[in-house]
DNA sequence: GCCGTTTTCGGCCCGACTGTTTTCAGTCG
């Protein structure tokens, strides 16, 4: 039984517990045992085997004991009950904005409108005119919901958010009276996708800040405009809020709006365990209602005992025990990065050569970069015959320009884990990242073992985006990320931080993962322009959500060590199996092997070419600094 | 439904905005 199984249960009992009107707060304790649960990478299995389901806080007796009997089941009496009195598939109006339980409730039980076309067809035809608080504006309100529901089901990809956001901070930055603005929520988190823009204002005077906003050219309708909060809807679908707060309150309303919900509950919570309230306008003694903070953020943690904590951390992950600790992590910066190590030039499906990415990279203050370029089958995959080339431009370019660039490749990984590339050409590499790009749809355990065999393989460096995802376009392959995990500790293969905006792969969480099992990550760009480079942004913020320090991302070595922690993995790896391109691939027959036949083998002792004696490569530069 | 350094009962984060109502309920974040 899936995790995702047991956790859609209880999102199924939370959200017809609250349809049926139940006490709010046992709706929240189901959502909040969900929450708990997704935290925790185990199995539903293993934690009830092991007898730790009960160790979770926030999963007690009686929802450790529907977990227990819809693993035996299939399902709970308890959600049975629940389904007899209101249709499942109610739960899908809930996500009309402007809907809520009490609503769906109501049109169910006197109307009997379970479906969005029900919810539709009932308001134009008046249905709802007389049902309780249902007047002319609220329907209006519903059907606009629906409209909208229609146009905007997915969440935002954080890069078009935060252009957005910048677009919108720009144009209210000169309004007068506006002392200071931020954007909040998710984005100043960097979630991955974002579901509205939160933008605060410090002003003493707000209406004309809220005037501007509201009459943006953008802006496509005002869903709200009060003195304090104003809500509109973009020409892209994408909702922005604006709140403005006294100076006196900035700090307070830029934790407040930051979040995320859960975080800021925790923090709620043990603030009133010391007799404090907080709210966004500041932290109040409970007693006396004297205000003891509030100016900026890092008073309102103090004024709970703890240090000022980085909003990506606030997912109440933990981040506010360890920071009662003093143990938060020194998060990775921007400017920890010493190197890019994956991006393409038109050598393959890249826009700009060789030359023109070193230049880019060398303005953005990087001590190197490392061109890999793809390999076959893609269509504009580079041939062995041709890589030899790229090498050889790739060291000349890093000789003319006195700018260290690694030669590598992203090559893909076969159906049966071997590599599309020769392998003479893949000794001749600096960095080999190793991916994914065909074949997507084989089973879980296929998968795993396809890339498994890649990790064993000696000259696999990286696995470049290890789950292969597109943010609201593809999702990851079937894959095991624990036992790839698990193989990359055992083999010293690097997993990647994939930092192109669509891709954030591995996400937050795997990464998160990967480095608490203390496999090393590298963030890469998969720069296909010079442009790209600057996801790299996008790349540290994954990392920075993962807890990463500097310590556990290979990139913030020099060129120097990085080179050597390559040479370092090749020469610890001894279980090696065969690799080899899958016969026939290549027409010509490069390697001097006659065409057909079984392409040589690998032995471990034969190792890459590439060490101090290839007096060519950046490898040995970086050795003799 | 969950939880407990005062508690096994009685709290549980809390305010803004809207719409419908005339003092408040529903929704949202």
């Amino acid at each position: 039984m899936s995790k995702e199984a047991v956790l859609a249960m209880l999102e199924e009992t939370a959200d017809l517990s609250d349809i049926a009107g139940e006490n709010p707060f046992k709706v929240r304790a189901y959502r909040r045992a969900i929450d708990a649960l997704n935290a925790v990478k185990d199995s539903i299995e293993e934690l009830v085997s092991s007898g730790r389901l009960r160790e979770i806080e926030g999963v007690g007796e009686s929802i450790a004991k529907d977990i227990q009997e819809f693993l035996e089941r299939g399902t709970t009496q308890r959600l049975e009950k629940l389904r007899k009195r209101y249709p499942s598939q109610l739960r899908r109006l809930l996500e009309i904005q402007g809907v809520g339980p009490k609503t769906v409730a109501l049109v169910y039980d006197r109307l009997n409108v379970q479906t969005v076309e029900e919810l539709e067809a009932a308001a134009k035809e008046g249905k709802l005119n007389g049902l309780p608080g249902m007047g002319a504006q609220k329907i209006r309100n519903i059907l606009e919901g629906i409209q909208l529901w229609r146009q905007h089901q997915a969440r935002v990809p954080l890069h078009i958010a935060l252009e957005l956001a910048e677009s919108v901070v720009e144009s209210l930055k000169g309004v007068p009276g506006v002392m200071d603005i931020l954007p909040a929520g998710s984005l100043r988190r960097w979630k991955e996708t974002i579901g509205d823009i939160d933008i605060l204002v410090s002003t003493k005077d707000s209406a004309p800040v809220m005037d501007r906003f509201v009459t943006l050219p953008l802006v496509q309708k005002v869903l709200a405009h009060g003195s304090t909060k104003s809500s509109v809807l973009m020409a892209n679908n994408i909702q922005v809020d604006l709140r403005a707060v006294d100076p006196e309150s900035f700090g307070a309303a830029a934790q407040y709006f930051t979040g995320s919900k859960a975080h800021n509950i925790s923090l709620r919570s043990r603030a009133l365990k010391k007799g404090l309230t907080i709210n966004e306008y500041g932290v109040f003694r409970v007693d006396t209602e004297e205000k003891v903070a509030g100016r900026t953020e890092e008073e309102v943690y103090a004024a709970v005992g703890l240090p000022w904590i980085p909003p990506e951390l606030r997912e109440d992950r933990g981040e506010l025990e360890r920071a009662e600790e003093g143990r938060l992590p020194v998060l990775i910066t921007l400017a920890d990065i010493k190197g890019e190590p994956h991006c393409h030039t038109k050598w393959s499906d890249g826009a700009q050569s060789v030359e023109e990415m070193a230049r880019a990279a060398r303005v953005r203050g990087y001590e190197y970069l490392a061109i890999t370029d793809h390999s076959p089958p893609m269509g504009w995959g580079v041939k062995p015959e041709r890589y030899k080339e790229l090498i050889k431009e790739i060291r000349r370019v890093s000789d003319q320009l006195g700018f260290p660039i690694l030669a590598g490749i992203e090559v893909d990984i076969a159906p049966d884990g071997s590599l599309y590339m020769d392998e003479d050409i893949l000794r001749q590499l600096d960095i080999v990242i190793a991916s994914v790009h065909s074949a997507f749809k084989m089973t879980k355990e296929q998968m795993t073992e396809r890339i498994v065999r890649a990790l064993e393989n000696p000259l696999v460096d990286v696995l470049g985006h290890p789950t292969g995802r597109l943010i609201n376009q593809r999702p990851p392959y079937e894959v095991d990320i624990q036992a790839i995990v698990k193989k990359a500790k055992e083999t010293g293969v690097i997993l990647e931080i994939n930092g192109s905006p669509e891709r954030l792969d591995l996400s937050d969480e795997n990464a998160r993962y990967a480095r608490e099992e203390g496999v090393p990550l590298i963030i890469g760009t998969d720069a296909h322009h010079e442009h790209h480079l600057d996801f790299m942004k996008f790349g540290v913020a994954v990392a920075r959500r993962a807890w990463c320090e500097k310590k556990d991302i290979i990139n913030t070595l020099s060129v120097k060590e990085l080179t050597e922690r390559l040479t370092a993995r090749e020469k610890k790896v001894k279980k090696v199996r065969k690799v080899v391109a899958p016969a026939g691939l290549f027409p010509a027959a490069p390697t001097g092997r006659k065409k057909g036949t079984a392409p040589p083998t690998q032995s471990a002792s034969a190792g890459k070419a590439k060490t101090s004696a290839d007096a060519g490569s950046v490898k040995s530069q970086g050795k003799k600094k």
